[in-house]
DNA sequence: TCTGCCAAATTGGCCAAACCAGTCCTTTAG
DNA sequence: CTAAAGGACTGGTTTGGCCAATTTGGCAGA
């Protein structure tokens, strides 16, 4: 009951990842503390020592641990691993707090706002077109009644990308990747689904039109919204939050 | 001539992903195309199979490589590859362009400006404190004449922190650790040290005394000096900026 | 000539046993 | 009591092998 097919996140949990990041968050292991030897992991999990160094590699470059040579390995602090990381520990039935919304909320604010300004001066004709094909996209899937959390992420970084910032896009990437697994939970109404089109809707026809005050004030409009949903649904049922994927 | 004991950048380099990063630069690989097999790249280098397994998990952690399972390994598109990856690359020797300072210096306008409003609301005895002891370490750097790109990245960040917004502090730190070689290459000249010092201090004086307006202003005027400051480095010895590490 | 099938080669994933070069701690000889 | 010797770890690395799946190429039949 650990885990199925489901290798389409990040490419390679490889199994032992997963399992040493569960063993970590299980035995409630503190920052620098001291993790058992890797011929230890490969005991414990039943296999070799070079299946575990593997995923021990991939754990380093995620900041996730340190290892020393002729010392062990050691955890490093959560603030220091990367996103990546994160988006592992987010995917499987981590707590999940309203606090984190409303930062989310407040980095978007922040950014999309003037985003969308510098879209609508900078877009190209072939912005307009990619944005409009994953608006159509986005129709598809919501006249099926599926779930558009790729296609609101494609919307809004495509916005982004329309800025032609290439440092912002980065930012952007990594921020929405952030907040995937919640942007997951959101949609799974179907309602929200709706609002978020018309919305999106709204943003493309002002960035078509290059009017930059209606497209920021469709955008903080459409971040309004998105934040006041957040606050009703996490008033109401909290607890759905974690148990979806 | 390839590296030396260089290893306190990223903590294992471990000397086979180097080698298989500066291959894939050096053979011109396209993004999608197919790289030799494990035990091609062993032979290589002269090394294990191991070692290079280790190395290709870590890259694809990065999202530089993907391996397909009895396939082969392939190169992904740069835009999706990893900060760490970007880091890495930057580390030696990538060219050095001026939109990437301009797109740098417009997301820093983005975020600091309104990061250092929230933090004077939110700020805390602790976070003066702690910004306090940063720029204390700037002043014993400057008169020592060193560096201090490491300081202006931490009282930065620190401001960030203030804002008691995780998600934001995540976002920036990732955004600096992206900038992070530009900054080594400001901060080689010892005035603008200065300039970001005093700058600091103005700004720090105004977060104790919450004057949110005049902290606005005062991060608005140092992220302007820091853009023309730039601007000036390029204009004149553009070259210089490639070679300096 | 074209088609279909089967076997060999090649791929990444994995495992086992060993050696190295350090560190740290205990034991032992002076 | 001290200092040297020894052993028991550590991560880092190599070698050599097996597995399952895919790709490939040639051979047989139509």
């Amino acid at each position: 009951m650990t885990e199925r097919n489901r290798t389409d996140k990040l490419e390679a949990p490889s199994n032992a990842i997963g399992k040493i990041l569960s063993f970590i968050r299980e035995r409630r292991y503190q920052p620098s503390e001291r993790l058992p030897s890797e011929r230890d992991f490969a005991e414990k999990f039943d296999t070799s020592r070079g299946a575990v160094r593997e995923a021990l590699a991939a754990l380093e470059t995620m900041r996730v641990i340190e290892r020393r040579p002729n010392s062990g390995i050691y955890l490093r602090k959560i603030e220091e691993s990367s996103i990546d990381a994160l988006v592992l520990y987010a995917e499987s039935g981590v707590p999940f707090e309203a606090k984190e919304i409303a930062d989310v909320m407040e980095v978007r604010r922040m950014l999309e706002g003037q985003a969308v300004r510098l879209a609508c001066t900078r877009r190209t004709a072939d912005n307009i077109r990619e944005i409009n094909a994953i608006l159509e996209e986005t129709n598809k899937r919501l006249s099926k009644k599926q779930s558009i959390e790729r296609e609101d992420e494609a919307f809004h970084l495509a916005i982004f990308s329309a800025t032609k910032n290439d440092i912002l896009l980065r930012v952007a990437r990594s921020f929405y990747e952030l907040s995937r697994h919640r942007r997951k939970v959101y949609f799974a109404d179907h309602s929200r689904g709706r609002q978020s089109y018309e919305d999106h809707c709204a943003i493309l026809e002002a960035i078509e039109e290059r009017r930059v005050g209606q497209a920021e004030q469709q955008m903080n409009a459409h971040l309004s919204r998105t934040g006041e949903a957040w606050q009703a649904l996490l008033a109401y049922i909290p607890q759905v939050a974690c148990r979806l994927t």
